[in-house]
DNA sequence: GATGAATGAGGGTTCATTCAT
DNA sequence: TATGAATGAACCCTCATTCAT
């Protein structure tokens, strides 16, 4: 019940300083609730309590609460940060000189990235969510990829966004859930970025 | 007030011993909450409630776990089940003439067939239980049907059971996931057997 | 629904050989079914579960729930077979010659015999069930060996029945709880009894 | 719509410092939850329900287990502080002056005491917990007390330890079970005290 | 704003009792 | 009549969420 003290100073930001200095804990217990968040989920999956990872990240529950009004908000917040990454580098990559390696490259680290990803969209997605709501379109720049790839002949041009799109989740959903090694993943991925290819392109053997 | 029987399944064993009669009964009940099982799983996933899948299944909680002794003991039924159920259909293939095609077949029925498994999985995954324990070997027929398809050039012969197996349980981990529907299957499958074929083999188009 | 043939014979009791071994049957059961339930009890006290008293009497529940039409009916009935041996035996005991050891020795059997009742009296109490309930008298017995005692100057004639069965009690209580062997009951009751002798009576030691 | 907080105890612990405000919450609520555990074990027994004790005590179950992780954990933790307090009172009548009226007392007031504990221990001893666990030694104070009182000639210099306990023990139970009245407890234990006394040492009558 | 104690619905599981066989 | 499968209330316990401090 006890009223913080700025609240009853005059109107002019005469605390600004002090409520400045308020404004950086506030972002900075929410990185840290995030990563820890990610740590938990990726460990115990959609059973994470909110009780662990308020104690990893070294805060109290209510200020998790504070930051994100629900366990699920608190995941949708993880996954959006996820896409924002992913369409980033998406974007950086759109630039780079051979747009096949860029787009194998691409979906690659996607998948090695997924370990995490998956146990959150499969909350999102078991609780009726759109993963995708407010997010950052990460279409988009997959889509330019995909283009620029196909206009340089790496990719078949008959593959859609849809069929690429579950490919991607596809690899990424096994990836985390049978815990893909480096070595499974590459040679995995094979298959799939020869089948990708348009017939006749460089294939390892056969 | 409950769930008509023939809503599930059409298990109705027909026994002629006396004490079987009584069996009957307990049999029914199992398969109406294995069937019910599924359906709760498929939609709730993990956090599916027993009370849910016995008032599905109609039945009483008390009734579930009579034939199953725990939550887990029923997940575990329901993939030895499709295990089961998977092994034996391999088998039938295995006699097919063409093989390529009956790999390729196989394949894709288990796809479009794993709307549920990956939850499943996925729950005996998180227990740390052995999915495997105790259940037929699905293994075995698999590997027959790929070693066939490849004597007879319709696989790539450096593919090993490890790629294959990853990528059957990708494409049913997505199909569930992303609910897929029979088009996007079809055209992400083809993708897939493309990059399972030899070198120079058939492909739809370029 | 079946009725029993039985039910629907002329009034004249034309079966009676085979009545009388349906009795046999259910007399046979009832016994089994007590002697099952003083051991469970003795075993797992008052969480005992009518499935294990079943299995190990070797019948099915529903034939306890025949015989006791409740599980509280069950004690009762063990509690009220305890209660009519006790009386027996300490009619017997008012005929001995020497009224003193008689009264001893009584209280020692029922202290030494008395592992598994608590249990049962301590049920039966928690239910709000009044163990007596149409339970053989065995206050009017023990009253009779007491008074015999006293008359004979074995025993202090201020002490009345009520402190006596609290002594009983007492002893049979502790007996069973702290799980006495034959040493330290031998010893406690040595005291008790020598409180109860009158003053300058035979003592063991000082 | 809850128990008025007066109705137990009276432990309202005055703090000072801020942070320990919070806890004199936390501390209310734990005694709160000890007396109405008492009060409700004494009742129901070992059966008691632990939604009832927490409905009794005007707390959420949740309360409960914050402060005590299992049922057991309750039980123990009212054990420990019943013989935590007999422990104390003890060592207080380990200095009075005359050792046969300490000795005497402190057992009459334990048995007078006793109303909850036999359910405790009984708990604890069927779910096979060492009562003593981390408990006050309660043995010890006991034993200077029958030391002294043996040396001032007050109580058999045979009585050992044991029965001495066993006696206490037998007395408490059965005070608990029976629900014995002052008066009845009084000439029971005059009883059992004469039996404890020397020859020939002062006897109300015969 | 941050904290964590409190809450209580809900989860898995057991078991006295009923009832179809 | 005996059996044991079915029932569902009740149990212990967890955890997302709220709220007094």
């Amino acid at each position: 019940m006890r009223v913080p003290l700025e609240r009853y100073g005059t109107l002019v930001p005469v605390v600004n300083a002090r409520r400045a200095d308020v404004r950086a804990d506030a972002q900075r217990n929410r990185a840290r609730v995030l990563d820890a968040a990610e740590v938990v989920l990726a460990r115990d999956g959609l059973s994470a309590s909110m009780r662990e990872i308020a104690e990893l990240a070294g805060v109290g529950v209510g200020t998790i609460y504070r930051q994100f009004p629900t366990k699920e908000a608190l995941y949708q917040a993880i996954v959006q940060d996820r896409m924002r990454r992913l369409a980033e580098r998406a974007g950086e990559l759109a630039q780079a000189a051979d747009a096949g390696e860029a787009f194998f490259e691409y979906f690659s680290t996607i998948v090695a990235d997924s370990t995490v990803k998956k146990v959150l969209v499969d909350a999102l997605a078991a609780s009726g969510i759109d993963a995708k709501a407010g997010a950052p379109d990460i279409k988009g720049p997959i889509a330019a990829l995909l283009a620029r790839a196909q206009e340089a002949g790496a990719v078949r041009r008959d593959v859609g966004m849809e069929e690429l799109l579950a490919l991607l989740s596809a690899a990424c959903l096994a990836a985390q859930h049978n815990n893909w090694g480096d070595d499974l993943r590459a040679r995995t991925l094979a298959v799939v970025f020869d089948g990708l290819r348009p017939a006749g392109k460089a294939r390892a053997s056969g």
